[in-house]
DNA sequence: ACACGTTATGTTATATTATAACATTATTGA
DNA sequence: TCAATAATGTTATAATATAACATAACGTGT
């Protein structure tokens, strides 16, 4: 389990935490089930976390290149694919992008809130949310497999700064 | 207003009225706005509209060449672009398509039921799952602007067919 | 340690989705 | 009708993602 449960983390915390602790927790995961999380794997699962914010397919490939002269986008693709069916991150649609999953190896449907801002993305897991939606569905007669939440908008750090000038690193 | 609240609509529906009725509106919207609906952008709605089921660009393109030998991929983002821009379609980031809009005219965020078994899709409205995400998001300190809610499962009409072969055109 | 089957990665090519940039045509309104 | 604006045509390319097959690494039973 991770230190925080849920929401955007201050900007000081202490972020090599976070990641320690998303890579110790994916190992364990893994080991339990007999997963291999190999050097590329763990390596990019690193990368996507280092940020909380979602990372492109490419940009983990910007890294990983330098690296590794070997990588290509299947070697990306591969490991995010392998991340996924794991758990251990989530693919953000809306911003074909993908992040660090906060609760892995507890199945659960991502919800997550977007800063227009910062492009930080925190996922809460919120069961009101995952009620009414049950419930919406349900009135309509349809069996919910699986859910997409993605909700854009401005974090609290981003708020009363008045957005003139953005965090984005480019 | 469309003839139906939200769902999926029965299979032997008159599509035909569907699609009327999302021309006329769209046409209406548009008018009132002062913004063009050219042949070309009302024959976009219309493909877009030829069922309940999101469409690629790059599907509503091959419809498209055959009828004018100038369609090319700009030709349809453009018309695309100009409907979502009008609220006269959504865009399903999951599936990378386009599905007519039920309420256009009305701004509101969509909530759609996806079908994996045929493909179709239904928006619904339910102003339970908007205020469950509004009160989720403000415990977070996150201001909203806007929603992505994807929900995929199996329809009613699919539900009980155990889906052994599946319905979806190739 | 060895051989074997399996899984992961390397490598090349290509598919799919989307936009940039500039030319031409159509429409609007003075 | 002229000029300004908006829409479409056209060519090229960017960005995201997967297919297909070759090689390497790993895990297991002996």
């Amino acid at each position: 389990m991770t230190h925080f449960s849920g929401g955007f983390l201050e900007r000081d915390h202490d972020h090599r935490r976070c990641v320690l602790e998303a890579l110790d927790g994916a190992a364990a995961i893994c080991a339990e089930r007999g997963a291999r999380l190999t050097k590329l794997r763990r390596r990019v699962l690193e990368l996507i976390w280092s940020g909380h914010r979602p990372l492109g397919a490419y940009d983990v490939l910007g890294v990983l290149s330098r690296e590794r002269r070997s990588a290509a986008p299947p070697t990306v693709y591969r490991a995010l694919n392998f991340l996924l069916e794991h758990g251990l991150i989530h693919r953000i649609e809306s911003l074909k992008s993908f992040v660090g999953c906060a609760h892995p190896g507890v199945p659960h449907a991502g919800q997550f809130l977007i800063c227009r801002d910062c492009g930080r993305a925190a996922e809460i897991n919120d069961a009101r949310i995952d009620d009414a939606i049950t419930l919406g569905a349900r009135r309509a007669g349809f069996r919910v497999e699986s859910r997409t939440i993605e909700v854009e908008g401005s974090c609290p750090h981003c708020q009363g700064k008045e957005s003139d000038g953005d965090d984005r690193p480019r």
